[in-house]
DNA sequence: CTCCCTAAATACCAATTGGTATGTAATGCA
DNA sequence: TGCATTACATACCAATTGGTATTTAGGGAG
């Protein structure tokens, strides 16, 4: 590991907790027991240091769920490694300040639009994974051909993400599990032929 | 209105759209015309004028919803009445930063404690508000008596604030209006007798 | 051994941060 | 009329912010 993999992966998870505004450089030599000289020597300034660190909290929460769909086959089968994947979700990332996505997409709107749009561009990829795999349902047989397939990619992220920010909110991963046995026993179910 | 209640006005969109730890006295300032002596003359400090902004924000947002809930009669009716107010919440906040529950509740768990306390309450609230509603649904014989009540209030708030975030993170309210009717068809539908 | 290049540390910068002490003008009250 | 209080402005503070220019240490190549 590298100095710079050595930087992100001290100072991704402090962007996650205090937000990518409320993170001073100061944190950042502080977490890594590195000066400023150090840091700068490996990231432009602090919004590119920023915005690699979301990368890299992608890439650990994300991108592995991502990486696990696409092993596998069927569309309903997808969907239940989708749900699957959350159950766990918040052991994943509770020592790392949540979901990086959300995280994003609420702190950084007004105040940062580079990481904003990195943030926009991967819900979006979420949801155009899910439109993909309810087309896939479709074609194969496996998913009734007249539903909404946009509409039901955006309220199976929905859950996602407001399960996600309650677990977090009251310390009670419950909330997910909860939201994730609703997307298998009703959402999945009434789309499924 | 009294000068208090002016600079609460100019400056709660301001803490909901920039965050409570990205918002400066400068920033406040600026908004209101007025000087810090003046701020401080209203306010004992930052974190007091925070706290009463996310109040600020929250008394126009969400308190609306409460209060009309309880005038309405029926466990359905008022779930309903929760779903539709939901659907025009796009344009009610939009020019104000989007849900101040939503936003407080990521920006502030590892900065300020006090805040975060104020935004779990509230959460906490809502749900309460939820599973009492379908309490009440359950007594009066409106809604199947062997459901699990927190379950399915944990579901519903996860949907509203869900869809909130990805509405703002993609400037379409279609995510609003879509999870709605999968409250509505889907998830009301089931619980009904 | 010497030279060079890279990585990191040090030292410094102007600007901004939240906060306070003082000053002042207007208002209410006797 | 005179006094006290309130409301706000002004001026100032130490500390911290993000950033940069310079310096130093260390490893590799010749």
């Amino acid at each position: 590991m590298n100095t710079s993999e050595f930087i992100l992966d001290k100072v991704a998870p402090i962007f996650n907790k205090q937000g990518y505004v409320g993170t001073s450089l100061s944190d950042i030599t502080n977490a890594t027991g590195l000066t400023k000289g150090a840091i700068y020597c490996n990231f432009s300034n602090k919004e590119d240091l920023a915005l690699k660190s979301f990368q890299h909290n992608v890439s650990i929460a994300i991108i592995p769920l991502f990486k696990l769909v696409s092993t596998k086959e069927g569309a309903v089968n997808k969907l239940y490694t989708i749900t699957n994947y959350q159950r766990t979700y918040y052991d994943l990332v509770k020592d790392r300040g949540g979901c990086p996505m959300l995280r994003v997409g609420v702190d950084t709107k007004f105040v940062n639009p580079e990481l904003f749009k990195a943030a926009e561009k991967l819900s979006q990829k979420f949801i155009n994974g899910l439109i993909d795999i309810i087309k896939e349902g479709i074609e194969n047989g496996e998913i009734k051909p007249n539903i909404d397939t946009n509409k039901y990619a955006q309220i199976i992220l929905s859950m996602i993400e407001g399960s996600s920010l309650l677990a977090f909110t009251h310390n009670d991963e419950t909330y997910i599990s909860n939201a994730m046995d609703c997307i298998d026993d009703m959402i999945i179910e009434s789309i499924k032929k």
